[in-house]
DNA sequence: AATTAATATTGCAATATTACGATAATGATT
DNA sequence: AATCATTATCGTAATATTGCAATATTAATT
């Protein structure tokens, strides 16, 4: 064993979980940190702003893109990112649902 | 390698991407609800409720309790869980920043 | 067409996660 | 104190993730 048993599951709830663990690492989140930072697309400049090689960054840039978190435009040799917000609001609605169903009971 | 490289990122990106990565697995997402739907602390139920064994959800509980998203108390010989509100506030108020952020300036 | 620059892919080693059977620990009940 | 119920921990196999060097791809520039 060791695969997750994603059809055990619903839809939504793999959906959500797929959006939380791209953002289950912290190279991830300083890229959408420094695209939040730019406030407008960038090309290039991510490899140089983390401290990791190059493939390694590429490869988080995938899995963001992936999930739906960022998008790419490609522009000339260059790649345009930026946040997708789409799926930002995805999450974060949901997660203001967690906190308005727990809200209305406390008990521990 | 494949170890991450904590010490590499601010203790806040490390902190996002621990909860973010809590919540990355769709069992935590289904214990999260089921704590939702139940709307008051939960003893006990929730291994009958994962189609999962006892030990797996055991760990998996251990994990959201680690993130800090869930707390448990001990009740007689069971325990009674129930979601901590101020992990759950801590993402949602990240991601409402992230959102703000990129309403700004949209490009692609 | 050769060169340069930017990004992606491949392949692989190190490490982490997932899942569960077996077993332990703890508290309630008899 | 023996038993039962509930939850945690240990050990381990299967799989996934992380990181990077080497290499490939793509488009601009010379």
């Amino acid at each position: 064993m060791g695969a997750t048993k994603t059809d055990h599951f619903t839809d939504q709830q793999n959906k959500i979980a797929n959006i939380a663990k791209a953002l289950g690492h912290p190279a991830r989140i300083a890229i959408i940190e420094y695209l939040m930072k730019a406030n407008e697309c960038i090309c290039g400049d991510i490899v140089n702003e983390l401290p990791l090689a190059q493939p390694t960054v590429s490869q988080h840039l995938k899995e963001l893109k992936n999930a739906g978190l960022i998008k790419g435009n490609i522009e000339g040799n260059s790649i345009c990112y930026c946040i997708d917000e789409k799926t930002i609001e995805t999450i974060n609605k949901y997660f203001s649902k967690v906190i308005n169903s727990v809200s209305k009971a406390k008990c521990c």
